[in-house]
DNA sequence: TCGATAATTCTAGAACTATAGAAACGTACT
DNA sequence: AGTACGTTTCTATAGTTCTAGAATTATCGA
């Protein structure tokens, strides 16, 4: 990952709506959320909803694919394993005991909550 | 880490000069850097740098010692490994096979570059 | 084709953030 | 005391981002 993606996925983070949106999602696994589950959730007006997940969409942090009405987002994992690896990049000098951190993947595509 | 704490955190990495003075500080290790190299290397004014330096400050992700004239900053190696944590918490679920990162430690204090 | 539902785009005002010059502050040296 | 240096605070301007109502688009079922 380059910096001004991580800039980009660093101020899609930096906002609270979207960073609950998001944590939903990551929680969520590969099943996603459907937009209209999020804005129950998270309990904001539609439009600010999607001017909020645009912003995601953008830099990448979520996809989504249409269902019918519905439109169903994910979190886009090796994303947020990128961003994760490039904050701890060349951490302490590039020492081996720095920087071990491993992706995280979602395993369980449809699993029960 | 809480939710307030997260958000000041990464809307102080969400900024070209904050993220690259941040890079340069984990990079460092625990013998951190003078203000006056990282305004060198960043090449910024030293109004700008000290702004900039204080939001970090602030979401505690630098901290900083004065020696004599010159002010040396390192990065905050625990928070960074907790906003990293926030970000993976409940990933898919809570699945085992997720959210295995293990933390950043800055382990040689003052080696070489 | 019509009506309902899900989500989006458009828009504009309010709120926030970045930038950097000038002035001030703290420390060191003579 | 006085000067130099590193860094900060103060301030103002320019630029960006948030929010949400109204209008629009897409899909579905009858």
């Amino acid at each position: 990952m380059d910096t001004p993606l991580a800039l980009q996925a660093l101020a899609a983070l930096a906002q609270e709506t979207r960073l609950s949106a998001f944590r939903l999602l990551v929680e969520a696994g590969s099943a996603g959320l459907p937009v209209g589950v999020l804005r129950e959730r998270l309990d904001v007006p539609a439009a600010t909803l999607t001017a909020h997940l645009n912003v995601l969409r953008q830099a990448a942090l979520v996809e989504d694919e249409r269902e019918g009405r519905v439109i169903r987002v994910r979190a886009n994992y090796p994303r947020m394993n990128a961003l994760l690896g490039y904050l701890t990049e060349n951490c302490c000098r590039g020492d081996a005991a720095c920087s071990p951190n491993q992706p995280c993947k979602p395993s369980r595509p449809g699993a029960k909550r």
